[in-house]
This record gives structure tokens, C-alpha cells and sequence, in this order.
DNA sequence: TGATTATGCCTAATTTTTTTAGGTATAAAA
DNA sequence: TTTTATACCTAAAAAAATTAGGCATAATCA
């Protein structure tokens, strides 16, 4: 497995949050700010990635602006206004899952 | 959504996190422990939960044990020897995700 | 009494999403 | 000249959850 299973769920918030920490970002970057950003503990595949990208487009969240550099095409994204709306939605369940999930590992029975 | 996102990805660290924890649950437990251990921000469904067990007694890592009380049927899991080894990995690569997870979300480019 | 809730196991079909395994292309470095 | 880095992408398969139930006992509530 590429992606950490934690990561795999979490696709759509951390690439909400990168767009909303850097204005706009292109596929490529996006995997090497996962990769960097994390020392290189985790990545993320272009395969998951892209289709990802492409249903957070699809609903309404990503405008998407297309430029030539050094001669290979690159396709910026960045949130629109409902991107950022969903941004912070995602980003608050995705903080209380993490304390969720926390607590849920330290659970004992009472009766135990 | 039933389970959080994040939840789903950790599912067989939480199983095994909580037997090692408990000593031995049955898969009804299993639901209310992620319940109440998370006040009730997370829960899990049977139909995934089952499963999983299931799959992780597939894979070596757990015995069981049925009782009968109060007229009901009750299926015990425990940790074995190899479920035990496997916990302490699932776990140290869970919380590391978690590390990693956390850093990412706070990545800026540097020539942002 | 009758209905609902809690307890307790489970699965089949569908859906979602990732992985596997590529394709296409330019440019730089070894 | 081959590999590495950059840059987009998809089709088919696999994995795992959700949806939507089934089956059953016991306790609680109206």
C-alpha cells in the first residue's frame, strides 16, 4: 500500500487544507508537498490523486486555471468560495476524529 | 456516513488496539466501546465491524471463544501471540500516520 | 398487552475509493 | 543513452465500507 490506510481517508481533507494553505496548487505539487511535508513517510499515488482532484471539481468545490511551463502543461487548482466553506467543515471532523479515535484507543471496560 | 472517514481507515488498529486493552470482547462490546469511548462522536456499524473481525481472524491474529448468557449468544475475540505483534505494528504506524497526518495539513511551499 | 429498545450474531448487493499497472510527453542529469 | 524528475491522465481489479436487511431473546415503556 502507497498511502497510509489514516491518509486514504483522508484524501479529500488534506487536499482541501493544502489548496486553502497555498492559494492554488497542481496535481504533481500536491504529492510532493505530501510527501515533503510528511519527511517522507507518507505518499500519495498520482492514481488516487488525480480522480480525487477531479470529484472534488465535479462537486463544485475546485476551479481549476491550465499553464505552460518549461514546455509541460500544469493545471492549477484552488478552492472557490463553497471549496472553503467545505474546507473548514472537513478539517473540523477530520481534527475531532483524530481526538475520536484518541480516546477510543485508550478505552478500558469498567467492568474489566 | 456512519463511521468518520479516518475511523474506516483505522478499523482493524482500533479492533486489535481494544483487545489488547480488554483482554477479550465480544463484537457487540467492540460497537459500544467506540461509542462511548468516543462520546458518541464516532460509532462503527456491525456490518463493518463483523467483517473485519472476521477478516482478522482469517488472518491469524485472533481465537475465539462463544458463551451463552442471558439466553443470548456472546463471541469472544482475543488477541493471540501473532495478534499481539500485530497490534504493536498496527499501532506504531497509526500514530506516526496521525504525526505525519497533522504535519501535512500545516505544510506551506516554501516559495508560497 | 403491545410496541419499542437493547442486546447479539450475521450477510448479500451495492457503492466508493484505492491500488495495480499502465500510457503519453518534455527536460535534465548521470 | 538510460534514468530521474516533471506533469497530466485512465482502465481494470481489489479492498472495504455502506445500505439494507435477516434472525433471535430480553427488557422497558406506553
Amino acid at each position: 500500500m502507497e498511502a497510509s490506510k489514516i491518509i486514504k481517508g483522508s484524501m479529500s481533507a488534506i487536499i482541501l487544507q493544502l489548496l486553502q494553505n497555498n492559494g492554488r496548487m497542481y496535481g504533481y505539487e500536491i504529492t510532493k508537498a505530501v510527501r515533503d511535508g510528511s519527511r517522507g513517510k507518507t505518499k500519495i499515488t498520482e492514481a488516487a490523486l488525480y480522480p480525487a482532484l477531479h470529484r472534488l471539481e465535479e462537486a463544485g468545490f475546485l476551479e481549476t486555471e491550465s499553464e505552460i511551463v518549461d514546455g509541460r502543461i500544469r493545471k492549477y487548482y484552488k478552492l472557490n468560495r463553497q471549496g472553503k466553506k467545505e474546507t473548514a467543515l472537513q478539517i473540523d471532523a477530520l481534527k475531532e476524529s483524530i481526538l475520536s479515535l484518541q480516546k477510543i484507543l485508550k478505552y478500558k471496560l469498567k467492568n474489566g
